[in-house]
DNA sequence: ATACTGTTTCAGTAATTTCTAAAAAGCCTG
DNA sequence: CAGGCTTTTTAGAAATTACTGAAACAGTAT
């Protein structure tokens, strides 16, 4: 279904069914319910642990692993974000930052520079803003998320006000100023 | 290096050499440059126009296409999440609501119902306010982006005070009560 | 210690994805 | 409508990725 998610097949059955599952299941029983080998099982329960997806419990009385998933679906969204920032935004800033030290030769190459650049405060901002929201807690981010609709509106009218303001003064904050 | 987002290695580096580049190019240059073959270049070049990121156009007095990436980073980012919306969230959340439509019968299904019912509402939230980015202008976003650390702010803010003028009367809003 | 239970690694195999070259299909121009 | 010029499709080769069973490894209770 949702293998497009850089994780495959089996993980995501995996996940889903532990997120499904009422109670934790162990190693066995995720590989009986799914048909698939338990090497196979065991390197995608590895691989959702090291996402923070998945959490590992012993039973008392039993030696085996038991795994399940966090309860709360916006603390699950939130290690997701998380976990995908450090995976993928931040290595990547870190390249462009580095391939930014060195300086344009030639017209073109100050074009391609000042797109990296671009691109490279783009991603910064975004990753500013994910740090941002781990702060959050879950019940702060479903309200933050709720109001969604309600925080650009605030925007536009805030800033139809200044232009209003505005023209009486300066003419200025109509864009392409530098 | 960024080839984990579900395109592949030659998808990417057409991108990027589009992106980066100070004006169109064709996709004899394309295959020039990146060394694959001319189908390869032809194929990444249609997934690319789906994805709405790259545009062609004519030169006059040339019959080729001259292929070129739109040029704000904003509306590119916009464009990004749009598609992935239509791609991605869309398609699961039909197939969810599918899926809950059916009552559960014992107390297994029961729980996985509801745990389906959260993932759902989740996504329909994230779905609806990746709606509203659209209607943005990318300035808005600009700023509304750049504003990421504020806005939880404000909400903690507002939080602690109707905390402190919520004790006075009830003692109500300090969690865990459902 | 050792037998038992459970996990991880490994190397070969299977499946999928990506890439290519060649052929087909379009499209203007004369 | 033929002939060049370009793009697209296709079918199979190449490369990558995922999966399995077997063996190695780890921990614990007797």
């Amino acid at each position: 279904m949702g293998s497009r998610w850089g994780i495959n097949r089996t993980v995501g059955q995996i996940y889903a069914l532990l997120y499904l599952s009422d109670k934790p299941l162990n190693a066995e029983e995720i590989t009986e319910t799914l048909g698939v080998s338990r090497s196979n099982v065991s390197m995608g329960l590895k691989e959702l642990q090291s996402w923070r997806l998945v959490r590992s419990q012993h039973l008392p009385g039993d030696r085996k692993d038991y795994f399940s998933t966090p309860e709360d679906i916006m603390e699950i969204a939130l290690t997701l974000v998380e976990e995908r920032r450090k995976r993928e935004l931040d290595p990547t800033l870190t390249l462009l930052r580095q391939t930014l030290m060195e300086p344009a030769t030639d017209s073109a190459e100050a074009h391609a520079h000042e797109r990296m650049q671009q691109m490279c405060d783009l991603m910064e901002q975004v990753s500013d803003w994910s740090h941002d929201l781990q702060k959050l807690n879950p019940k702060d981010l479903q309200r933050l998320l709720a109001m969604g609709t309600a925080v650009p509106k605030l925007l536009q009218m805030k800033d139809k006000l200044s232009l209003i303001s505005g023209k009486e003064k300066h003419k200025r904050s109509d864009g392409n100023h530098e």
